[in-house]
DNA sequence: TCATGATATAAGCATTTAATTATAAAATGA
DNA sequence: TCATTTTATAATTAAATGCTTATATCATGA
């Protein structure tokens, strides 16, 4: 039995989006904390333009959203997104990325 | 909790898969009933070749698992597949996909 | 064995994607 | 105001993707 009924487009659009391991691992992250693009650069061995890329497309399909504190912005799971229900059981099924956390931790440095 | 914890690269490559409206309706209706590639690719408007393309993808990654009967190559959900539990779950955010149902049965001429 | 129908594979091509580098914009604090 | 830090955007490029057409493979039945 069906469980919210989305439409297909709109499922489509979260799986491209989760079928690539960078923001795939963001979201997992973000289920944790809150977290900001430089923490995320930190995190991932990658140029702090495609991290930003990265959280553009996730907030353009309203998965994430964005709240600036200074001069930073902070992003997290956008639990409003009809998306969500499906977006948490799915996060469900992957490891807590724990590697990428605790760079995100030693990276202090932000 | 965590349900089943795949490598994340597995759940990565599914959502690459599942990332292609053909590919995600593919697996809708393969929930149903087992399809064979003729009726296929008169659901979809699209060349047979495409859709084979497509299967062997879902095959490669053991999504789905095929099954010849003569001249027939019946497809079916892998049940056996580690992600099956993930793919099962999701599948349920999806609306039946009634229409290429429709255009399945009245199509029988394959 | 040969023609037919179902499926798979190969090659080619246009589009999309995900990264990079360079630059702009916004906030902070001296 | 100006320098610094954080983030966003733009332009470019290489690689991946999804389709098409053409062709090969496989099973069936005359």
């Amino acid at each position: 039995m069906p469980k919210v009924d989305l439409d297909i487009e709109e499922v489509v659009l979260v799986f491209k989006l989760f079928g690539d391991r960078t923001r795939l691992a963001i979201m997992k992250l973000l289920e944790t904390k809150q977290c900001c693009v430089c923490e995320l650069t930190e995190a991932f061995d990658m140029s702090q333009p495609a991290i930003s890329q990265h959280l553009r497309k996730l907030r353009d399909a309203k998965l994430v959203a964005e709240e600036r504190r200074g001069q930073w912005v902070y992003y997290e799971i956008n639990k409003q997104s009809d998306c969500y229900p499906l977006v948490q059981e799915v996060l469900d099924y992957i490891p807590a990325q724990t590697l990428l956390l605790e760079k995100m931790e030693n990276a202090r440095g932000c």
